[in-house]
DNA sequence: GTTCCGCATGAATCGATAG
DNA sequence: ACTATCGATTCATGCGGAA
């Protein structure tokens, strides 16, 4: 009966191929065809984070509460499709937690193929000093298969050389040389005319990209780059994108840029409601011009 | 009778407080003394790989593989030691391997604390493209410690701060100071004047180091720039390192540099020649300008 | 219009204190 | 002893208003 309440929540749904849904994904995931998804990009709540808004999943129960929805998932995505999981342990009591890589075996075992563990380097990381740790500044990007054989679309990611050099070398102190450790010519210096003749070279599994964390009205936990990047990697257009942890609508926002069909599922109305506004407000913007 | 033959083998000792040793480094473990080595820093031979040299470990065996050496590993290293594991699983068939992740849950349940995940993101690695795989390009650095406590250095590891303060610190902002007590905040508090004209600031857990490419005649796995940041972090000067996979004994030539002592084993005749040489020819380098 | 500067804040972590 | 809350610590970024 409980499960009834929350599928017997509201829906929006408009010509743009977007369609959101406030509601437990685990209950709506149901409803969706086999083989339907061609990316499931999403970021679930972290174990005890968000405790306030969430509710703060425990680590040790982390791996149980994930199973059945990440089973829903595989159902869903299309054969060819790829999962994409944005996680990263927390530290406590001086220890990393297992529970993501307790769950990466889990996933395994669900029938799940573990193909790939991007890295997301954050360059604005949280502040803040310990007596035995660093500052946390990346977290994990899992890429989960289906089949040994996907979809995926490397010429679309390609990273043109010539203006990458241009504006990196522009942007470039001397401080970002020395933080870099660019002692034996890595990189800026001698070997920018090589650059030069090449047009575009394929980008590599570590990401580059800041965090969101400015006064705008949505903040989100991740910045549009990061799906557009992945959405870029493993689909064409028409495709369709899930989220089934929604948030405050990036996936789905930046999937209806690229003329995906984005679909998004969120249990706090807060974060629906904001996901609603931002996709509206981006109405303004594509028909107000 | 087999190990016999190999503790039965030949070291190189010196003045300048270094030991190499040629045998295998589970044997030569077991004569090491409780609690002697305040870091070990180690990049393992991974899994199938070097299959020519090592006779390749295989993934499902490495886990087993590996735990008698760590066992040693715990016993020899200072209670206020640290343990650092270069590693990175390789992909097969299609999927990463877990033998990676299998093994830190393994060292754990061995006794040891997994006290943080360090990523080393090689910045020059090898161009190229596989069909369901873009470029790998960084690897694992697993800390591991004896307690909760230990030792840590991290102004020696300091790094320029970034250009966002040339300009934006030149004078205070009034909530910055206002953030002192307020309640809501992880605010700059009292020691904002700490922030003005400010040089340094610490690192993060991302290592941004190129590769070395060989243009001399030893490869190494690591550039000499990797050992010497946890060398800084972890130890004083006078303070011992161990690598039991020594290779062409990168570690050990970079603890000699840093005034550390530096202790190498090595299985294979041909590296810890390498390692040998290397050792000597920095005597030219130490005492011939 | 550019550039400069004020400002808020982000999946952080630990130790101490309180219940 | 074990958990919940609070205070202290510290970078980098985008936005918006000012020069």
């Amino acid at each position: 009966m409980k499960e009834k309440s929350k599928i017997n929540s509201k829906s929006h749904n408009n010509s743009r191929n977007i369609e959101i849904y406030l509601g437990d994904c685990k209950d709506f995931l149901k409803s969706f065809d086999n083989d339907s998804i061609d990316l499931i990009f999403t970021s679930p709540p972290y174990a005890d984070r968000r405790n306030s808004t969430y509710g703060g999943i425990k680590p040790e129960n982390y791996v149980n509460w994930f199973l059945p929805i990440s089973e829903e998932l595989l159902r869903v995505l299309k054969p060819d499709g790829t999962f994409i999981l944005n996680i990263k342990e927390k530290a406590e009591n001086g220890e990393r937690h297992t529970y993501v890589i307790e769950l990466i075996l889990a996933l395994r075992k669900q029938g799940w193929f573990w193909t790939e563990e991007f890295i997301w380097h954050k360059k604005n990381s949280y502040p803040g000093k310990w007596p035995n740790r660093l500052r946390d500044t990346w977290e994990r990007l899992l890429q989960f298969n289906k089949n040994k054989k996907f979809k995926m679309f490397q010429e679309s990611v390609m990273v043109p050389v010539g203006d990458w050099s241009k504006t990196r070398l522009k942007n470039l102190s001397q401080t970002d040389k020395i933080r870099d450790n660019a002692k034996n010519g890595s990189g800026f210096g001698k070997n920018i005319s090589h650059w030069v003749a090449r047009e575009m070279v394929y980008p590599a599994n570590v990401l580059h990209m800041a965090t969101e964390c400015g006064n705008k009205n949505h903040s989100a936990v991740f910045p549009e780059a990061l799906p557009e990047w992945f959405i870029k990697l493993f689909t064409n257009e028409g495709d369709t994108v899930l989220d089934p942890f929604m948030g405050s609508g990036t996936t789905v926002v930046v999937s209806n840029k690229m003329n995906r069909k984005g679909i998004g599922i969120e249990i706090l109305p807060e974060y629906y409601d904001l996901a609603k506004e931002r996709l509206n407000l981006d109405d303004i913007y594509l028909f107000g011009t």
